[in-house]
RNA sequence: GGCCCUAUCGUCUAGUGGUCUAGGACGUAGCCCUCUCAAGGCUAAAACCGGGGUUCGAAUCCCCGUAGGGUCACCA
């Protein structure tokens, strides 16, 4: 039998970080065998039912490369591929609706009219009386044919009949032997009572099954807040006559030792907005992305990471390869992964390493894709020119060059190409007072030098300055003074190729511009 | 509260009874390299939740605590 897992997301309108690891792993699961992924859309919530709230998952799921075999179609249109189409649960009532009928007709599920009051007043006195509420519903012992014909006349919520005084056994794949007693599993509804329009929607817990049967799933890898359910779960597999699935729980993402919860996101911190702003956003249009966020992944595909660093990053947040292996690309990972090397614990999400991986990754994309994959946030900044020139791409080029393991994220190429790209430097006046004012007519006097020079390129740049100031104080002072006259800043790549890309013409016109702030300041009378 | 799960450096993890004076990585600190910043090199600080067993021997097995978490919905 063909391996089969699925990852089965509620349409939130976002990809949460947690749920990509969860899926991350289904599809490493399925691969590694060669098996099948599914996607299915877990939409049986009316409210949580929005078309447009399915598309950024799938954009996401698209983005990092996680394809799936069988599900919805990439567009978003709300139609699906696959033999067991469609994957969409909103779209399978009438499946659920015929399964719990059989149920029904079987004696294995009944109508509920307990008032919801009375279960109220019978959960608290199974309180007071410090004993679990088990529910349990009026018509269970009803006769079959009796409740078929009820449950036409007056619709109410279909239960799921639990057997008791059984153990449910199952051994999961993380967790090893699990056993819960049936006597401590309410019997769970299977279907809703019915809607405004007469609709009994299925609740997901019978949904997944149906489902999960229909699929031919095989693996069932979920987070661990699905544990507890299984053996509810596991009791309708046996009611609807079919085999349950392998089961894999896995830990939890936490994020400051909590979870990382879809509902309660930690808002961005003020270092995290600036970084965005660094992006070319501006706060009006932060305010409308309540997407972005340290858990989402539309929030790292802003920022310019690497979908292959984020995978690594994930695969390895609970499961290790071995004792020191963290660069894991996934052609290795899909070799190696294993549910048995999955923790147990839950795991914390550390975005400082996440970041530290994105370097790793980095380090070997080609330059030319950099300032492919850079060009958005220069547009947005409006640095370069849409369409690009290829003047311009050719000078991105010499900066990514010159730039080099500094650029981490496509974004910062915002923060390198900005000082030569910019007409004039924008001057930090921190920079200007410290670095430039004590170095003035030592630049002054290498500015006469560098209008000799030729040719104007990095090697015969730094062999003219060395020579104009060998001495090591001199020769820092002189590097810190001509950075800050050319770019504005104290910090920036390499100075000689700075110079080079700029150009002999503009760095004279920089220098004397810087000169002329610094010179004249006893012209500027003191603001009042 | 009931039921269930988990517990090694700040964080991610290795470790499945002796090779553990506990390994790797991120982060942190110091030094080196150096035109600043990155990158790189070297070094350092940093952990087996507590208590009982079992055993010649326990981070590893068992029990009890403790702490954290999940779940108890006509949410998914």
């Amino acid at each position: 039998m063909t391996v089969r897992t699925r990852f089965a997301p509620s349409p939130t309108g976002y990809l949460h970080v947690g749920g990509v690891r969860t899926a991350l792993f289904n599809w490493l699961f399925a691969r590694r065998h060669g098996g099948q992924f599914i996607l299915r859309i877990d939409d049986t919530d009316a409210a949580r039912n929005r078309a447009e709230a399915v598309l950024p998952i799938l954009e996401g799921f698209s983005w990092l490369g996680l394809t799936w075999d069988e599900g919805p179609t990439p567009d978003g249109s709300g139609d699906s591929f696959g033999p067991h189409k469609p994957y969409f649960q909103s779209q399978r009532q009438d499946k659920y609706l015929a399964a719990a009928m059989r149920l029904l007709q079987e004696g294995k599920a009944y109508p509920d009219y307990t008032s919801p009051e009375e279960q109220e007043h019978r959960r608290e006195l199974a309180q007071r009386l410090r004993k679990p509420y088990v529910h349990r519903g009026s018509h269970r012992d009803n006769d079959p044919a009796d409740n078929v014909r009820l449950y036409r006349e007056r619709p109410a919520p279909l239960l799921l009949k639990v057997p008791e005084g059984r153990v449910v056994r199952f051994h999961d794949h993380v967790r090893g032997l699990v056993e819960v007693s049936t006597d401590t599993i309410r019997d769970p509804v299977l279907l809703r009572a019915p809607d405004d329009q007469g609709h009994c929607r299925a609740v997901y817990a019978f949904a997944t099954v149906v489902d999960d049967i229909d699929f031919r799933i095989t693996h069932v890898i979920r987070a661990e807040e699905h544990l507890t359910n299984t053996p509810v779960q596991i009791l309708i597999y046996e009611a609807l006559g079919a085999t349950p699935p392998e089961f894999a729980h896995i830990p939890l993402v936490y994020y400051k030792g909590e979870k990382m919860s879809k509902r309660k996101l930690p808002p961005l911190t003020a270092d995290e907005i600036a970084r965005l702003k660094a992006c070319g956003w501006t706060e009006e249009q932060l305010q409308g992305r309540d997407d972005l966020n340290i858990a989402t992944v539309a929030y790292y595909r802003e920022l310019g990471y690497l979908p292959a660093a984020l995978i690594n990053y994930l695969v390895r947040l609970g499961w290790s390869l071995d004792d020191t292996s963290e660069y894991i690309p996934l052609e290795v990972a899909l070799q190696h992964f294993s549910l048995e090397r999955v923790t147990k614990a839950p795991a914390n999400f550390d975005e400082k390493k996440l970041y530290w991986l994105q370097g790793e990754y980095m380090k070997r994309v080609p330059p030319e894709e950099k300032v492919e994959r850079g060009l958005p946030y220069l547009r947005r900044a409006r640095l370069v020119d849409d369409p690009v020139s290829p003047a311009q791409r050719q000078r991105l080029l010499q900066i990514v060059e010159a730039a080099g393991e500094r650029i981490k994220l496509f974004s910062d190429l915002v923060q390198f190409a900005a000082p030569l790209l910019k007409r004039d430097p924008d001057y930090d006046p921190t920079a200007l007072d410290k670095a430039l004012r004590p170095a003035a007519e030592l630049l002054q006097g290498f500015r006469a030098i560098l209008a000799q020079t030729h040719p104007f390129d990095a090697p015969t740049l730094e062999n003219a300055l060395r020579m104009f100031a060998p001495e090591k104080a001199p020769h820092k002072a002189l590097v810190a003074a001509t950075r800050v006259a050319v770019t504005g800043v104290t910090v920036g790549f390499g100075l000689y190729e700075t110079l080079a890309i700029l150009g002999k013409e503009e760095v004279l016109r920089r220098i004397d511009l810087a000169l002329a702030r610094v010179m004249a300041p006893s012209a500027v009378p003191p603001a009042a």
